[in-house]
DNA sequence: CTCGATGCAAATGCTTTGCAGAAAA
DNA sequence: TTTTCTGCAAAGCATTTGCATCGAG
């Protein structure tokens, strides 16, 4: 099970990282939108890009600019934002908001669904995947007539480690 | 089944409201909340939250201002985000984050829970609850070590109306 | 060359805060 | 009278946008 710290500043992941081949498979899912839409593959879109494919867990824009500015310091805020919005556009990227005000973007791999468990307290992220959840979802929904693209579920409450009962 | 219409600025719902006895009773819980913490009860403040308790869907902070400010058209936006910030610590309010920028708030009703299933074209809003589903949410969190305090389940598709199938 | 992309700074939109005057207790 | 509350305007943030310049195609 994957588990994640985000309080504040830190963010920590144990470790999803994306083998070289599925990292390739991306860029070159990005390479066909951008050519098929017009747009243009720059260095700055690979390198956020890169960096993004790359990373393990909730990323903000902040988290991921610093990530780039590493490597070329001269990346603005602007250009984060557009790259990612960008990738959240051709669906390689999803947008989570956990209650403060920050945008999060994590890899959206297909065969995949990111549901989580937060800890209130310590800021602790599991992520889960219930495939009854799933269904009782999609009746759910087909009962009422929708068809689902997408959706959210956070579970949030205390972990083990700061329950007091 | 209680639907509803989010698209910007017209925000409509079939109708959930309370009777005077549960109003009086959330306006006691509120009063007592304030004088248990040295807080004041204010005309401001007994005209927002009764605006908000007679509300029937997912207000924002401008429709809510705006109701109040045919009563007493010198209320500020202020007020209103400081009253609902106390009606949330109270217990008597959720916050939600629809995508869109804007916070929404709904009355909070201890027997209720409010899950939500949102078509992605007209933004029509139906709000549903599942007991399988939060049976299951339980067992999944007891089985990470966690209490669950409360959840978010947001379904978003299209619905019966929009769909092109 | 052309047109889209970048970086900066200014602008935006929602929300919060500081403060002087108003009003509960 | 004392302390909290209000309304306003200013400040804060995260995010978006305008524009001159840069660079991919």
């Amino acid at each position: 099970m994957r588990e994640e710290i985000v309080d504040g500043e830190l963010h920590e992941a144990d470790g999803r990282e994306l083998d070289d081949a599925t990292v390739a498979e991306l860029h070159e899912r990005l390479e066909k939108y951008m050519e098929k839409n017009g747009l243009r593959s720059t260095s700055q879109r690979r390198l956020v890009s890169e960096a993004f494919f790359r990373s393990t867990g909730h990323l903000s824009i902040e988290d991921l600019l610093a990530t780039v500015r590493e490597e070329d310091s001269k990346i603005g805020y602007a250009t984060v934002y557009r790259t990612l919005k960008l990738l959240k556009d051709c669906g390689l990227a999803y947008e989570r908001h956990f209650g403060d005000g920050v945008s999060r973007y994590e890899v959206a791999l297909e065969d995949e669904h990111h549901d989580h468990l937060i800890c209130m307290s310590c800021g602790k992220i599991v992520e889960f995947e219930n495939d009854e959840i799933e269904q009782l979802q999609d009746d759910l929904a087909a009962k009422h007539g929708f068809v689902l693209k997408r959706h959210v579920h956070e579970l949030y409450g205390l972990c083990g480690d700061c329950r007091t009962d």
